[in-house]
DNA sequence: GCCTTATGTTCAC
DNA sequence: TGAACCTAAGGCT
C-alpha cells in the first residue's frame, strides 16, 4: 500500500538487482503469461519510477509496467526461486537473486511508446528532478476543487498519497478543504518543495517521516509507539488524538472515498 | 480463526 | 457513489 517514495525505492532495488542482467520472467499464476513471455530471457536496461508507476525496461524496447495498487506487493530474495505459494503474478529472475509480485492492480507489457504515454497521463512527481510543478501550479490555481482532493490526483501531483496528503497540509497549515483557487503561488511553492524533500528523504527510507526536528521530542514523548505505516507524523491516523502542536483534537472525515485527517486548529478554514 | 482495515485505481450506475 | 480488484496485518474472539 505504498505512495511514490516506496516505488522508488523499490525501482532503486530493482536495478541494483536485475540492470544490465539476462533475467527470467515468468508468472506461476497465469495471468501476466502472455506478457512474462515477451520479455523472458532478455536483459534489464533501465528500471524507473513515475509518481506510484514502476517500470522495468528491456533491450528488446519492451517494458513491463507495474502498478500495485492498494494490496500489490514486492519480495526480493536470494538464491534459487522456491516454490511459489498462493497467486503468484510475476518472478524476475537473475542467477543470484530474484523478486516476486503479487496482488498488483497493474502488470503489463508495454512499447516505448505504450510506457510514453503512460507517463504523460500523469502529473509531475515530486521526487523526480525532471518533474515540472509549473505543470501542478496550473491545475491547482485554476480548480475549484479542495486542495487535499488535488494533492491526491495523481494528474495533479504524482505519488503523493493519502499519508503525505494530511502531512504536508498541516505542516503548512493550510486546510484540506480551501479550494485550489484559493491557495497562493507562495504556498504552493513551499508545498511543492517539501513533498520533494520529503519524499525524497522517505525514498531512502522507504518510510514516511514528516515531523520536524524541534516537534520530536514532543512527539517521541508522547507517541512512543510508531504507526504501523512506520515513522513519525502529526495527523495521520490521529483522530480523536490531540494535536501535538495546539489543543484542537485531530478529526477524520470521508473525502472522496477516502480518509482524510487535519487539525482544525494548525489548519483552519 | 474471523472481521476489519489499509500508503490505490478503475469502472459501472 | 459504490463496488470490484484481491493481499496481508492487526485486533478481536
Amino acid at each position: 500500500m505504498p505512495e511514490g517514495n516506496v516505488i522508488h525505492h523499490q525501482a532503486r532495488r530493482l536495478g541494483r538487482a536485475f540492470m544490465k542482467r539476462v533475467v527470467r520472467v515468468d508468472s506461476p499464476q497465469g495471468r501476466f503469461a502472455d506478457g512474462a513471455s515477451r520479455v523472458d530471457g532478455r536483459t534489464v536496461t533501465k528500471v524507473e519510477a513515475h509518481g506510484k508507476h514502476l517500470f522495468i525496461g528491456f533491450d528488446n524496447r519492451l517494458w513491463i509496467h507495474v502498478h500495485l495498487g492498494l494490496f500489490g506487493k514486492w519480495r526480493f530474495r536470494n538464491g534459487d526461486p522456491v516454490e511459489p505459494q498462493g497467486q503468484l503474478r510475476m518472478r524476475i529472475m537473475s542467477d543470484e537473486k530474484y523478486a516476486e509480485l503479487r496482488g498488483p492492480t497493474v502488470c503489463e507489457v508495454l512499447t516505448s511508446a505504450e510506457k510514453k504515454e503512460a507517463i504523460a497521463r500523469i502529473g509531475p512527481d515530486p521526487i523526480r528532478k525532471d518533474a515540472d510543478p509549473e505543470r501542478a501550479w496550473n491545475k491547482v490555481h485554476r480548480s475549484r476543487t479542495a486542495i487535499g482532493a488535488l494533492l491526491m490526483n495523481q494528474q495533479v501531483f504524482a505519488g503523493v498519497g493519502n499519508i503525505y496528503r494530511a502531512e504536508v497540509l498541516f505542516r503548512h497549515g493550510i486546510s484540506p478543504y480551501r479550494p485550489g483557487t484559493r491557495v497562493d503561488r507562495e504556498e504552493f511553492d513551499a508545498m511543492w518543495g517539501d513533498l520533494a524533500q520529503l519524499m525524497s528523504a522517505g525514498t531512502k527510507r522507504a518510510r514516511i517521516d514528516t515531523v520536524r526536528e524541534e516537534h520530536l521530542p514532543e512527539v517521541m514523548g508522547r507517541a512512543p509507539r510508531e504507526d504501523r505505516h512506520g515513522g513519525e507524523v502529526y495527523v495521520y491516523r490521529r483522530a480523536g488524538q490531540s494535536c501535538f502542536l495546539c489543543e484542537a483534537e485531530v478529526q477524520m472525515a470521508d473525502m472522496q472515498g477516502r480518509k482524510l485527517y487535519w487539525c482544525p486548529g494548525c489548519q483552519p478554514d
